[in-house]
RNA sequence: GCGCCUGUAGCUCAGCUGGAUAGAGCAACGGACUUCUAAUCCGUGGGUCAGAGGUUCAAGUCCUCUCAGGCGUGCCA
């Protein structure tokens, strides 16, 4: 696939009169027009010739290229450039891609690009709430999609275990908390005791002072903050990892805050030798009126360093030791101007890996009213979302298929899937009105929708048996609804490399929406075991078995699991 | 105040760096299970793309302004 698609996009390069860039210009086009299309217009005002006559030109040499031939054909519509393959063609090549790749079809060869994506990074001693889900979702789902693109990937946990936070913690332990509590239930008090503590501090702001003295402490090493904060940390990440398996993360690192505070010093060094620290009200801060930017604060003004300092060093590591090319940081877009300045703080140290730090903002997670609040209380908790998705998948399937065995596994996976295909399908961007009815509702464009496609292949193809499924004659006719559905697989393809462009896997999961309605539409119309015809029925099992190796490759990128019956 | 983001069908959203007749799902209504799983499929109705200007052969997409919502705006992360 790789080497024809190559091919053409040269070919058609060649093809104008003039310069054209036929990777960048090339676009998906509705269907009924082809399988590839290029716009002639912006060519037509360079030349000052209408676009249809450099279309037509193009086509009609492209249509002599003897190697392309055999592939498909080239027409004319308006302004634009179409290409159509060849039935015999397109199923060569997607079955070949197939027959190689199985569920990691559409995967591209390793291009020796190291990338750190940095995702999930709940705050310890905090519950790990609805307000997690959508870094973890996304950042696991880029993660595979950038490898599947080809890159080294390396994931990365940057857990909030570090801050002033920590010492209004150990403060609020050390006067309201109770031992008993925190080994029975350990987030869950010590989420009680970061809530008292907030509203306590609004009647007594000297508390807040109190905290950051405590975390100054902690900061400078103190052995009695430490060793409650390194219990807090264990007992939190015991409880996280209890999360990430459910939802099927996992990470190369766990390395939070505090694993870069022993580089604060040289990052601090770094940023000196560089001239870039003023003072100002106590504080250090790096100018960054040049960026229009505010002034970035390295340093508190009791000495003590910030999120900022932390992942000024994290970035640095993560360049120098991990020899990360790309630093992904799945953050919320709140935090939009800290990686604005972070960026322009590693630009004035003239480091030229600074535009090569990408921040993959997303909306937030909100009730009908207001902002998701931690420190309020407000908090809806991740557990409690997948338990009630699995509840309301167990009695899903106690209506429709309650002969079913294995039940509560599938419920658990088809309910996870809901949940995070519910975040996926969306542009990331976008903020997210939770809403348990919405959540929990699995009809139409959800995950459980194309997991239900794929336990419809898997059903087919357990009966038929794998002997079946031998090489395809490529002089099979396809009918419309088979030509649509491997259209939709080629699109898929050409999908996994936008959404690594673009960062953007909603893609991904439009793609599978869109096999998952082609499919079930070919599954109404063709029937596949009971045609009598051999040619027939054995192609038409490749291309079921093709299908579920592409979703199950597809929501894989998503970080979803099929259930291989529901 | 200033900066950034969002505004597409009753609801939730797609619409790929301006391009070919604005697409799905939910909800509504009407059909299809003696049939490879009906968590499905087929059909009908529903849009002045927030509003007003502008650029262009071409604007939901770019620019300006207005309105609405969100986020941010130095010692939290």
């Amino acid at each position: 696939m790789e080497v024809l698609l190559q091919s053409i996009l040269s070919s058609v390069g060649r093809a104008f009169p003039c310069q054209y860039d036929a990777q960048a210009l090339c676009e998906i086009p509705k269907s009924g027009f082809g399988d590839l299309a290029w716009p002639c217009f912006t060519v037509s005002k360079e030349l000052k010739r209408p676009p249809q006559q450099i279309a037509e030109g193009a086509a009609e040499s492209l249509n002599q290229d003897e190697a392309l031939k055999s592939a498909g054909v080239f027409s004319v519509n308006g302004g634009y450039l179409n290409f159509r393959f060849h039935d015999a063609a397109i199923l060569k090549e997607i079955f070949a891609e197939d027959a190689s790749q199985g569920s990691r079809f559409g995967y591209r060869s390793s291009c020796n690009i190291r990338t750190v994506v940095e995702y999930s990074s709940p705050n310890i001693a905090k519950p790990f709430g609805i307000g997690h889900l959508r870094s973890t979702s996304i950042g696991h789902a880029l993660a595979n999609i950038m490898a599947a693109c080809g890159h080294t990937v390396i994931s990365v946990n940057h857990l909030g275990d570090w801050g002033t936070q920590f010492g209004k913690l150990v403060y609020a332990f050390r006067n309201w908390g109770d031992e008993q509590k925190l080994s029975s239930c350990a987030i869950q008090h010590l989420f009680e005791l970061y809530v008292k503590f907030h509203s306590e501090a609004e009647a007594h702001p000297e508390l807040e002072d109190c905290g950051r003295e405590e975390f100054q402490k902690l900061e400078e090493g103190d052995a009695d903050n430490r060793a409650l904060w390194q219990r807090f940390c264990d007992m939190s990440l015991t409880e996280f990892k209890r999360i990430y398996a459910r939802l099927g993360v996992d990470f190369d690192h766990y390395t939070g805050e505090s694993f870069y505070i022993d580089r604060l010093g040289d990052t601090i060094g770094r940023l000196d030798s560089a001239g870039l620290l003023k003072e100002s009200d106590g504080a250090w801060i790096v100018d960054l009126t040049e960026f229009g930017l505010p002034p970035a604060l390295m340093r508190k003004s009791d000495g003590a360093t910030l999120y900022l300092t932390r992942d000024l060093a994290a970035a640095i590591y993560r360049r120098e030791f991990l020899k990360a090319d790309y630093i992904l940081y799945v953050v919320g877009s709140e935090q939009k101007l800290h990686f604005q300045q972070l960026k322009a703080v590693i630009k004035k140290l003239g480091y030229d890996w600074h535009d090569r730090v990408i921040h993959i903002d997303f909306g937030l997670f909100r009730f009908s009213g207001e902002k998701m609040s931690t420190r309020k209380g407000k908090v809806i908790f991740m557990e409690d979302v997948l338990n009630e998705a699995a509840r309301t998948v167990q009695e899903i399937i106690a209506e429709k298929n309650p002969d079913l065995k294995n039940r509560d596994a599938v419920a658990e996976k088809v309910g996870v899937a809901g949940i995070l295909f519910g975040d996926l399908v969306n542009e990331r961007i976008k903020n997210v009105t939770f809403d348990w009815e919405k959540m929990l509702n699995f009809e139409g464009d959800t995950g459980p929708y194309v997991e239900y496609a794929h336990s419809r292949c898997m059903s087919i193809l357990k009966k038929a048996g794998e002997a079946e499924i031998r090489e395809i004659r490529q002089e099979i006719c396809l009918s419309p609804v088979e030509r649509d559905l491997l259209r939709e697989i080629f699109v898929y393809y050409l999908k996994i490399e936008k959404a690594g462009q673009q960062y953007k896997p909603h893609f991904i999961a439009e793609s599978m929406l869109q096999i998952s309605r082609n499919f079930n539409r070919f599954y109404t119309q063709c029937p596949v075991l009971k045609i009598e015809d051999e040619a027939l029925r054995s192609f038409r099992l490749s291309l079921v078995n093709l299908t579920a190796d592409v979703i199950e490759g597809g929501l894989g990128l998503l970080g979803i699991a099929v259930p291989g019956e529901m």
